[in-house]
Order: structure tokens, then sequence, then C-alpha cells
DNA sequence: TAACACGATGGTACCGGTACCATTCTGGTA
DNA sequence: TACCAGAATGGTACCGGTACCATCGTGTTA
């Protein structure tokens, strides 16, 4: 804290006593109040909401802002009026390029529309989610955007009690707390699925890892297995890993699949950085796709446009996601009521060389 | 804004009058505070400074807390004590996987540290970026982190004034407002020329795209062809696009130089991306790399661990550029005098196979 | 035993905005 | 001309915390 200035006041009995400042020193309303020659309220709404000061007062108001280089407190602002311009976006994980893009979304849609993007990380840990959403609210956040369906108890409870503007994203499916917006998983699975069996693999495999945590992939799995089973063809195996997704794991996946399984013909990964990792790691171990094995994966990560064979994958509109979240609770926050709480962002079956 | 309670006062003349409460509803510290029979001071020390306050009085004050489901009001707080715990991050881009591993790094750092992260995005835009940083510096940010050591002089001058911490990153070099953390891409640039040369390579280009906006890519041009000159031997071509780059404009990019520059040995592409492209695109069209031509990047992104050959580049270290940004920043929060404003946080040259 | 340091607790005045209501001024209408 | 609606402006009391200082009780020291 700076000590800006002193002032003699008079105390209770009349004495005068010198007491010290407590601002930051910066200039306040007050100042440019005091500058331009009318009241502090007067400065609020001249910034606010300039329709309804004259233009004379506008432009001395102005001219002090700018001399003084004002810029508003926005925690008084935000105490005043019981509401700030902050949305929390909280998401399950930083390492992977698929929330990148949907950051990027509704980073792009808020600050179009004066809001500010206070990102929150829960390292998949549930528990965390709640403790960092306390946090957040504790920010009298506009709206929240949070990613997933499933949350403690206690998260939903405080999202409910707070009562504010909230998006659920990357799932389709009843919002717990108020609107959601994403896709369906287990749908994903059942495309991949027909789509395998249209090709006519009949021996197919699923490649994950942390299936628990990455719950929605266990809900493509799922998908998956469902849609084979209805077609009278049995799930080959399930692979798992326990560690995190990434190229170098999908290039030892395959070989692996290909030595313990050796007579699948077909392989579902979790994600496109373990299918991309398949294929790049299949070239190198003379593993022929799709001809010894095809592979597919989901997301739809612009790299596996570019490896040879060209993965077949499903792509999700992630960019889209975030930018309809977004505005969703913009809409939401200007008093619109939603046309629709729950919205299905669809996803694209993109077949390509690999299977 | 929600109207919770009415309150019957007495106004100046005694006579009472009902007034609007204004409040958000939430349990606030007074709440807090009567429920455990205690001055809201008391309850401000219990939570922010607990070893203060007897036990008993600490107990009563958690209790009523969990009772309540009191979560403080950060703008009351920060608005009183002119500080708040957020710290801004401000970025070029968020399409480029690269500052997702900074923002990663920062963001773990800062929550350990109690800080919440304020994500701002410039899209390579200068006066977009002094904006958007006018609008943060309102939040009263204890500290900020801000890619780049080139700013307007606006953005220089309002965050000097400010006086808070700040970290620049991404670059080495003199901080123009307090910290700076990086690496010099010039001296990128040279180890990848000396690189080129000991390997041989006489006729050597450079690609890359939007320059003047990725001024960091021109600093490792101009690194480059400076090494290059000093061993006597002139950069062939500098071949430029005005797009975004990305791993298809690489697969462009590798034919385009093989067609325009047949006698070309090695190429040095901007980053990785466009020289993963390369590789990938060139395996496509026949193009045998390093035989008919060498790539090398710069970035270290994973992915070039696995497309054949393996592509040779420069590690950045993202992750932890983010990390000890945020670490240099929490240190000068808690009062610590800075080991060094400057930080070099070096890089490392990955020789590969497709040199 | 008196003086005193110190830990625990409380009282009060802020921080810098905005909500709400009052007041003033203007032009149009009866 | 008196009345009134409505626009422009101002006064005041908040919002919910924390800084600063005062007070009180207790154990230690002279």
């Amino acid at each position: 804290m700076q000590i800006m200035a002193n002032e003699t006041v008079d105390d209770s009995k009349g004495q005068a006593v010198t007491r010290r400042r407590r601002n930051s020193g910066r200039a306040t309303i007050t100042d440019v109040a005091r500058r331009a020659g009318v009241a502090r309220i007067t400065v609020s709404r001249a910034l606010n909401d300039p329709g309804t000061v004259s233009p004379d007062l506008r432009g001395r108001i102005d001219a002090a802002v700018s001399q003084l280089g004002y810029v508003p407190n926005r925690h008084a602002g935000s105490l005043a009026s019981a509401t700030s311009s902050m949305v929390p976006l909280i998401v399950p994980s930083l390492s992977n390029a698929v929330f990148l893009e949907v950051i990027r979304g509704a980073q792009a849609v808020l600050e179009e529309g004066g809001c500010e993007l206070l990102l929150g990380n829960t390292n998949y840990d549930i528990a965390r989610e709640q403790n960092l959403m306390q946090t957040l609210l504790g920010w009298s956040p506009v709206g929240t955007i949070i990613a997933g369906l499933r949350h403690s108890e206690g998260t939903v409870n405080m999202l409910r009690r707070w009562g504010g503007p909230c998006v659920e994203i990357m799932e389709y499916g009843e919002p717990n707390i108020d609107m959601a917006v994403g896709l369906s998983h287990e749908a994903v699975g059942n495309v991949m699925a027909r789509h395998f069996l249209s090709r006519g693999y009949r021996r197919v495999g699923f490649v994950g890892t942390r299936i628990e945590m990455d719950y929605r992939a266990g809900q493509r799995l799922e998908g998956f297995k469902a849609a084979l089973e209805q077609a009278g063809v049995g799930l080959e195996f399930v692979k798992r890993y326990d560690v995190m997704s990434d190229v170098a794991l999908g290039g030892q996946a395959i070989c692996d699949v290909v030595a313990e399984h050796p007579r699948t013909e077909a392989v579902f990964f979790a994600n496109d950085d373990l299918a991309v990792g398949a294929i790049l790691g299949a070239q190198r171990a003379g593993i022929r796709i799709p001809d010894d094995v095809a592979v597919a994966g989901f997301n739809g990560l612009s790299i596996g446009n570019h490896v040879t064979p060209r993965l077949t994958t499903i792509v999700s509109p992630r960019l889209r996601m975030g930018r309809r979240a977004a505005e969703m609770l913009l809409a939401r926050i200007r008093g619109e009521a939603p046309a629709q709480k729950t919205r299905d962002i669809g996803f694209r079956l993109l077949v390509q060389e690999s299977t």
C-alpha cells in the first residue's frame, strides 16, 4: 500500500488531527469530479451511460479523465453494484490443445462482450474444482463456465445457491445448474462403431488412458461398445494405460496392440494424440495402416490431416463450443431468456485414409 | 442485483422509514460476526491471520462460517486493502500451443501462491494490448505478466505509473518496466546457423510467416543470417507467407522451396508447426529429408520427436518460463528483492534426423 | 505490589464506486 | 400564466471488507 498524502481533519472533539490516507495513489472518481467541476455521480454516469449526460459536461469529464489518467477502480464498482464483469472458466486440464481452443473461443466472445476471463484448472480433480469455484465466486462473477457435467455435490449446490448464469460445456446432457452446451460422447462412439462396421472390420479394439478421470473418453468407449454389440460384434479388447495421453504413448500402444492382439483389424483411440502417435509409430515400426490395422481417433486436431495415412477421426467443434458457451452467458446477462438451456453442438465424422 | 430484505431504520429526523437493502444476498462478515458473537474485525483476523485469534474464538468463527456458507467478498477486501490477488497474463495469441504451456506454467505457480489468473489475448495487436492492460489494471492486480519486450509507449508508461511488479516474458533483454525472463531469439538463430554450417550446408534458406507481427521470428532470422554471413556464407533466400503458421502451410512451403530454389541444402523454419508440416508434406511429395533438403524448426513441440525423420529443432523451455515468471512475481510480492531482474531462461539445440 | 509489556479483542473510519431519491431547469400544454 | 412531464444534475447512504488505533486483561519484572 502506498501512502500518498496527509490531510488535516477535525475529530469528534473538534481538535485538528493529522490522518494518513489509505488510498492507492491512483486518481479516483472524486478527483475527476473536482477537476471537471461536477458531482461524482455525474462522472459515473458520463462513463457508464454517456447518453444521459449533456455533451458539455461529457467533454469536460472526458478531458479530466485523460488529464488525470483516471482508470476506474473495478473493485469499488463491483462492490457497489454487487456484480462484476468477470467470468471464471474452469477446465480440467491445460496440458491439452483441446481446451486451448475452447478457451480461445470463449475469451474472444467474452472480451467482445466486455467481460474478463478468469482461468481455473482443476487437473481433473473434483475436490479442487470445488475449492476453485468457491474462490472464484468470491469475485462476484457475472457468469461462470465450467467443463463437464460431473461435479461434486458441493460444487453443484454452491453454484445453485449462487444463482447466476452458468454454462456447463463439453458434454451434451441435462445441465446440473443452468445451461449446457456440448456433444454426446456416446453418440461419438456409436458413429465410429458404425463406421468400422461399414468398413467390414469385425475384430476391433479400444485404447485409452485414465478413463476414470477422463470419463468422457469412457462414454465414447461405452457408445462404441454398445453399437458393436448391437450389431452382434463383440469388442475384442480394451487397452488402458495409466499415464497421460500423448503422441509417444500412441506409438507405443499400436506396437502393443499388434503384439498382443495380432488379428486386430481396427482400433479406436480415445483421442487424436494417441491416434496420430499410432500412425507415426506404425510408420517407424513397419506396421501398415490401414492394411495391417486401421486406426481412428477423436477430436479433429489438424495434425491428423497431415500424417500419412491421414487420420480418420471425429471432429469436435471446440472453438465453436467455447464461443457458444460465452454467447449463451452474455445473452442471459443481457436478460434474454435462453432459446434452449441445453444445446447439442454436434460433431462430424471425418473419414480419411487410416480406415 | 437481488433485493433481499427490507429493514426499518431511523432517519435523521428520528422517523422510521423503510429502506431496501442493496446487498447480493450472500452472507457477509457481519453475519458471521453476529453468529459467532464477536466483532467483524475479529472474523477478518481469524480468516486472514488465524494465529492471532484464540482457539476458542477461532472455533466459533469457523463454525459460523460453515453454517452460513460464508464466502468473503473479494472486491470488498481488495477495495479496502488497495490490492487484489489477481494477476493478468497477456499473451499475443491463443492459436498457438506455445502460449498454452506458458499459461499452464504460470497458472500452476500462481494458484499455488493464492493468486488468480486473468487471461488476456492481444492477437498481436499493440493497441489492443494497451486497452487490455488498462482494463485489467482497473482490477488493482498484485502483479502482471506480459509477453514480449515491445509495447506501445502508452502501455509502458501506464505500467510504470502503476508501479507494481511486472514480468515481461518470451524474450531475453532489458525489461521495459520491471523484470524480464526469456531467451535470446538472435542466439537461437546463431546456434542454428552454426549447426547448419557444421553439417556442411552452404545453400540455406529461411521460411517464416508474418515476421513483422511475430517479430521474435524476425530476431531468429537476424541471428541466423548474421552468423551465416560471419562464416562467409550468404543466406540464399528468405521466404515469407502472409498467413498464420500451421502444419498445412509447412507442407506447402517445402514444395515451394524445392521448386523455386532447387539447389537448397537446408531450411530453417520459423517454428515447429511449419517444420513438422514440411516433414510430413515432403513425405507425401516424395522429397527426401535430409538427403534432398534438411529441415529444422524452433520450439521443441513434442510432435517433432515422432515424425520421420525426427525433427531437429531448438527447444524453448516454455513451461519453465511461465513458472519462473510467476515465481519472480510471487517473490516480489512477498517483498523479496529479485536475485536478478533479467533472466535468460536459455534453450537447447536438439539435433535429430532431419538435418 | 506497582509498573509495564504484550497478546487478544473491539471501535471506527475509511477504500471508491453506484443505487436511490431529491432537486432544478426546460419546454409544452391546459 | 400556472401546471406538469421529463431530462439533467446532485446528495447521501450504502456495498463489505481492512487499516489503524484504543482498550482490556494477564503475567512478568523491578
